[in-house]
DNA sequence: GCTCTGCAGAGAGGA
């Protein structure tokens, strides 16, 4: 009960109810089958109770107490009844499961469950993208009602367009080849048209169950589609826990002896075999269900056959819904159980069993997710007494899984098992669920949300399958938002049962509108229809971890050697002379490059060209990271060889580019345009296919080896170039603020890689604190720093003044941390109005602002109201956003207002002239917080100012913690403390003492 | 005990 994946889930009655399990107990009665039993509450108070009752095989139902349910059905006094004729139990309605997936899943659910981890699996295939191609070119056709002659234009438009480019070029297809097989399908597109949507008498006569006047009857009828209404609508259901995308939704007309009945349905397009198989069929049924969020129960839906033109009705009969519901419990129970409480008094998580394996090495032979499954077998499961494996697989698994060590399959479990527990908590705090649980004015508050929204203004194609929006508030103006440029949105219908319209991008934010980018035009909705947008935080970087950790466990030379270097510790190797790898063409431009350097700088140059597998290099804060990166794409590139750019942001990414492109080194930068610094923008793929009109693969394939330099974020490792191509070399900036398995990601196609980074300031960040307990806070980066030589520092630095500097040497650095030039080292803070300030100040409670101000002051107070510095100049920072948003308050009632107030977390790789830190707390409570018991926070937050740090804090409080307590015995010793100030509350006032 | 960045993704067929 205490479960805290549920605890904050929001319990009620009505259509869209959810109830808590509290009790379940199973009633056996003689000579009948077993029933459940469930007591159920939807008030938060857990008191008023209602029964529900399952039967008739919903007993098999996996509910447990703390569960949460929806209930579909009746309910006469406080009891439910879900038997085989009706109602419907569906179990963690919040998460939504597919309609492929549900259907996916009759055959082996645990291939179900592992697609559901590891997205990426399928690397997709000609078949597919056919498929995909001729889905668009019918759905286009069918919505305009296309001529013959138009069809076969539109084929040409799509197959030679740039929508399809990127995957032809991942599969390595020609244009030509698509186009051939596409022309084979036309044909029966049109015998398709001809019978069902010209012909209102065909004689295709088709066998339909349907209700009618309250009896369901078998109907022989004729179909007429007498209208496109919607072609890949989106349809969320909260009530069954589906979600799904219809291929065409259509208005029907079914000709009958009784008469005519008009319906909308859904139509499902298949281009492979004509199976009209179990799993198609399923996939139909499903759909019937989704409508139901949306209109009248279609009773049926229809499975066309694209390569023959032959359509087949499918009914979505109760006892089939009622299967497919049963199935999905299931995968929702193992989807919501992958981890489990160890014995009895344990704490401690560990991974769950999956599904089982199915006794079919035929069909396993074919499956995409083989690996996967007996990976997860041979690492997870087989050391668990309860799981059994069927005899014939037993040697198969070991056979498929003997390239790996018991060091690899160690390494497997522990990193899934911690994938798993920080899955669980992103779920825990973002989800969809919020969309349609909470209504928009409340999300709002939070802003994450901007509701009763209406359209305005022409829906405008920017390009293909990008449809530019513009929303405006119904009274008044937009709310505060957080709603970003280039964030994700879920566009909804305030009306309930349209949710999830449509997802895209913020385009442009003002006091009056919303404008979005988004993947489909909604201009076919009644013009009354009120939007909530919703900022979409999805389900972000949780799929590509899992599929790096698949990646390093794949029987392949690359993934055997990472699995050496990264799991097992081999030392990396070096080769002994430059000349070796130093073209005779290139000396002179590498010598160049090297003197703008230091003596570290060079040194890590020489490090990376001599080496064979990697080289760590440590930037300590201010010596020139970016620089050294920098100077070494050009080495490379000078030298002739091919570099991946990467790091963990896009902002990271672009810092080093914008320095890069000063310099005669060509690179094309991957990832949404939107989300890159607008002067790199002219850089991206996006931008360059758009001016360039790239419409042929060829020339896409031109252009991605074009140049030697490609650059992108960490999570980009999923772009075809990066699936063909293999660089010489790889650099992964900020390396050791990136979770391991992220960090691995572009490193599968590289011959060798340099990780820039400094494990003395802050880790990656990890929410669940089992998770971090077991390790997950340790970035490659970290793991690989053992390996000393493969390690070089840079030690000089040109931000800090030699007082700040000695305070992070003292700290971590043990005093390896040099100033890089006289003038660094003496830098002081250049104050134009001091004189007249300081006359100001004749008030004897003032004089500490005197002392504070002092240049020659390294740790002190400033009043940057008068002191007459560029207020951008200064940073605040806490590691409180507590702290901050009370300081930014205050602040608010100035005039010119352009201080920066941030985190310590957010201010890592960032520096100011002069910075302030609030440590905040004044207590000498036994609660420390973990926040300032980490000495790499503390190192970034004294390591950001350049010339005058001042930091603000109550110093008997703050010895509480060890890192703050080096720090101020240090200060005290140096003569620092002096000026050491106390931040005071009263009453809400700030009032400060020395 | 309070720190937060990543990003399209449901379904494209195959046995």
């Amino acid at each position: 009960r205490a479960d805290p994946k549920v605890a904050d889930t929001i319990l009620r009655n009505g259509l869209n109810n959810r109830y808590r399990v509290l009790e379940v107990s199973v009633i056996q009665r003689n000579g009948s089958d077993p029933e459940k039993h469930l007591t159920i509450t939807a008030s938060p108070s857990l008191e008023e109770t209602e029964l529900c009752i399952l039967r008739n095989g919903w007993e098999s139902v996996p509910v447990v107490p703390g569960d949460i349910v929806h209930l579909e059905g009746e309910c006469s006094s406080g009891t439910w009844v879900i038997n085989a004729q009706c109602g419907y139990l569906v179990l963690y309605p919040d998460l939504l499961l597919s309609g492929t997936t549900i259907s996916n899943s009759i055959r082996c659910m645990r291939r179900a469950v592992l697609s559901e981890r590891f997205r990426g699996s399928e690397s997709g295939s000609r078949q597919m993208l056919v498929g995909t191609i001729l889905h668009d070119i019918f759905q286009q056709s069918v919505t305009n009602i296309l001529t013959q002659e138009k069809v076969q234009e539109l084929a040409n438009k799509i197959v030679y367009g740039q929508k399809y480019l990127k995957e032809m070029y991942q599969l390595n297809l020609k244009q030509a080849q698509i186009m051939q097989e596409v022309e084979e399908y036309l044909p029966s597109f049109f015998k398709w048209a001809e019978d069902f949507m010209h012909n209102p008498a065909n004689q295709n006569k088709m066998q339909l169950k349907l209700s009618n006047g309250g009896k369901t009857e078998d109907v022989s009828s004729n179909i007429e589609i007498v209208d496109i209404l919607d072609i890949e609508e989106n349809i969320w259901s909260p009530r069954f826990g589906l979600k799904g995308k219809i291929d065409v939704t259509a208005r029907v007309k079914i000709h009958c002896q009784s008469g005519v009945q008009s319906r909308i349905m859904p139509l499902e397009l298949k281009s492979g075999k004509e199976s009209n198989s179990i799993e198609h069929r399923s996939q139909v049924i499903l759909y019937t269900l989704l409508n139901l969020e949306r209109r009248v129960d279609p009773e049926a839906g229809f499975l066309l056959y694209l390569k023959t033109g032959t359509m087949y009705p499918v009914s979505g009969a109760r006892m089939d819904r009622r299967e497919l519901m049963k199935l999905r419990n299931h995968l929702a129970f193992y989807l919501t159980h992958s981890t489990c409480k160890s014995d009895v008094g344990k704490q401690n998580s560990q991974l769950s069993a999956l599904p089982p394996v199915i006794d079919d090495s035929q069909a396993c032979k074919y499956c995409s997710q083989m690996n996967n499954c007996f990976l997860y077998s041979r690492a997870v499961e087989q050391n668990m007494a309860s799981v059994a494996f069927p005899p014939a697989m037993v040697p198969v698994i070991d056979r498929e899984t003997q390239h790996l060590k018991p060091s690899h399959l160690e390494y497997f479990s522990l990193w899934y098992l911690m994938l798993t527990l920080e899955l669980q908590s992103g779920e825990h705090k973002k989800g969809y669920k919020n969309i349609w649980m909470i209504p928009s004015l409340e999300r709002e508050k939070a802003g994450d949300c901007v509701g009763n929204m209406i359209r305005v203004d022409e829906v405008d194609e920017i390009s293909e399958g990008q449809y530019l929006h513009f929303f405006q508030r119904r009274n008044g103006a937009v709310p505060g938002t957080n709603l970003l440029v280039g964030d994700r949105v879920v566009v909804s219908g305030e009306e309930k049962g349209l949710l999830g319209l449509a997802t895209g991008y913020v385009r442009e934010v003002s006091a009056t509108k919303v404008s979005c980018l988004l993947g489909r035009n909604l201009s076919h909705l009644p013009e009354n229809t009120v939007f909530r947008l919703d900022h979409d935080e999805g389900d972000v970087g949780t799929g590509v971890p899992f599929e790096n950790l698949s990646k390093l466990m794949r029987d392949s030379p690359v993934s055997e050697r990472l699995r050496n270097l990264i799991i097992d510790f081999q030392k990396p190797h070096f080769i002994q002379h430059l000349s070796t790898v130093l073209p005779p063409q290139a000396k002179e431009t590498v010598a160049n490059i090297l003197k703008g350097l230091n003596k570290p700088q060079k040194q890590a140059m020489k490090q990376v060209l001599l080496s064979k597998d990697y080289t760590l290099i440590v930037g300590m804060p201010g010596t020139g990271k970016t620089t050294t990166i920098c100077a070494l794409v050009r080495i490379l590139s000078a030298c002739g060889f091919s570099v991946l750019l990467t790091s963990f942001t896009h902002t990271a990414v672009d810092n080093v580019l914008l320095k890069l492109a000063k310099f005669k080194v060509g690179f094309l930068r991957l990832g949404r345009a939107q989300k890159v610094h607008p002067d790199i923008q002219k850089y991206t793929e996006e931008e360059i296919c758009r001016s360039r009109s790239i419409k042929s693969v060829t020339d896409l394939e031109e252009l991605y080896n074009s140049q030697p330099v490609v650059a992108t974020s960490c999570m980009g490792v999923n772009h075809p170039i990066l699936v063909r191509k293999q660089f010489d070399f790889c650099i992964v900036d900020e390396a050791s603020q990136i979770s391991q398995l992220i960090c691995l990601g572009p490193l599968f196609c590289s011959k060798r890689f340099v990780l820039v980074g400094d494990h003395q300031q802050l880790p990656p960040l990890v929410l669940n604190a089992e998770a971090r307990d077991l390790g997950m806070s340790e970035s490659l980066f970290k793991r690989l720093e053992q390996n000393q030589n493969a390690v070089v520092q840079l030690t000089v630095q040109y931000r800090m003044n030699s007082k700040i500097m000695s305070l992070s040497n003292m700290l971590v650095y043990e005093g390896k941390l040099e100033c890089g030039s006289e003038k660094v080292s003496n830098a002081t803070v250049n104050l134009p109005n001091l004189k007249k300030l300081k006359l100001d100040l004749g008030d004897p409670s003032k004089t500490w602002l005197k002392e504070v101000l002092d240049p020659d002051t390294p740790v002190c107070f400033l009043n940057t109201e008068k002191a007459g510095c560029k207020p951008s100049d200064i940073g605040i920072i806490s590691p409180y956003r507590h702290q901050l948003k009370t300081i930014t308050d205050l602040m608010a009632k100035w005039k010119e207002n352009r201080v920066e107030v941030n985190t310590v977390d957010k201010y890592q790789g960032r520096d100011k002239s002069i910075i302030i830190v609030s440590f905040v707390r004044n207590s000498m409570d036994e609660n420390l917080g973990t926040l300032l018991k980490d000495w790499r926070r503390l190192n970034v937050a004294i390591t950001r100012a350049k010339h005058k740090l001042v930091m603000v804090g109550c110093v008997p409080s703050l010895c509480c913690y060890p890192p703050l307590e080096k720090l101020l015995c240090h200060l005290q010793s140096q003569a620092m403390i002096s000026f050491f100030c106390t931040l005071v509350w009263e009453r809400g006032e700030v009032r400060l003492t020395c």
